[in-house]
DNA sequence: TTAAAGATAGACGCAGGATATATCTTTTGC
DNA sequence: GCAAAAGATATATCCTGCGTCTATCTTTAA
């Protein structure tokens, strides 16, 4: 059982938003941070955008910020957002299911009990929360600069300080 | 979020094995009312059997039974062995996380927990709880013939009733 | 008008899991 | 003791979802 890693980046483009508020994050400066390919990132922020999520602003000069207060977005439904259907198992979508004891089995429906505790576990945390350990986190990702955003500005294609997220 | 079939079939396994008893079951019981292949139950019997859930028995009459009363066995306890390790996300595996927050994350341990809820609500459970309604579940299983081990032997190769499972 | 930024499209690779086949070993019943 | 029935074991192959990459377009500010 695992996420996938697009919801994992999702979230953690949410918590370096917060940790850049109220100033602008840009997608290169994510993908540098994570040393992974700008696309990913791309198309989350596109994600996030179009539901509402983050306020986007193309052109020199732009990038991104959280379009709600962090207090008001939970990791739960962000989750519900990137990870698609929360299918554990084959029956619990009706169109394909192939198991005779569908209505009757009682482990289908532990299964899904199981799964709403865990997303209750994750409604009741916020961008917020865990954005609020700002020191610490910023300490990890820029350690030159405490808590500015970064001044040096850098190219498309070059990675030039990878200083991992 | 998605458990794997195996991890599905091996529940399902164990549940059947629940109905049947004290009477054994055979391999081909379940690969034939699941409609698919020997091989996947196969692994899985051998699994369960080596880790102390099912007594296997081969020959002529063999078969396998529960090796523990089905109260004593829960659904948690299964997925942990057959689902591998749950690694919600990459920096939850050490050796090769790349994260550099990893210690200081609150979203890594905020998953953590979601997934100690998943686990706690189907440690739970019981394989006793998900055969309890025993007369529905036969009923889906073997429609013809409702509280007894189906009398008509079956051939290894040919699939003959598929009654679905 | 140029550089910096997000938006969009599409191709490709690949690991894990699902599926299948073949054969060996054990046990019972005749 | 032989044959049939059952689990044990090994190996091969397919396939889907996800991750990865490249290229190009559009918007905006200096």
């Amino acid at each position: 059982m695992r996420l996938t890693a697009f919801s994992n980046y999702a979230l953690r483009t949410l918590q370096f938003a917060a940790l850049r508020a109220p100033a602008r994050t840009r997608i290169d400066e994510i993908a540098d941070a994570h040393g992974i390919n700008r696309a990913h990132i791309v198309k989350i922020v596109h994600l996030l955008g179009r539901e509402g999520y983050l306020e986007t602003r193309r052109g020199r000069g732009g990038g991104f910020t959280l379009a709600r207060p962090p207090e008001a977005i939970s990791v739960g439904e962000i989750l519900r957002l990137t990870e698609g259907p929360f299918e554990l198992v084959e029956c619990h979508h009706a169109p394909t299911n192939t198991c005779p004891l569908i209505g009757v089995c009682r482990l289908s429906k532990a299964l899904a009990k199981a799964l709403d505790a865990f997303l209750a576990s994750l409604d009741a945390v916020t961008i917020a929360d865990i954005a609020a350990n700002r020191g610490a986190l910023l300490a990890r990702l820029s350690p030159e600069s405490d808590a500015d955003q970064a001044p040096e500005p850098s190219g498309r294609g070059a990675v030039v300080h990878h200083s991992g997220l």
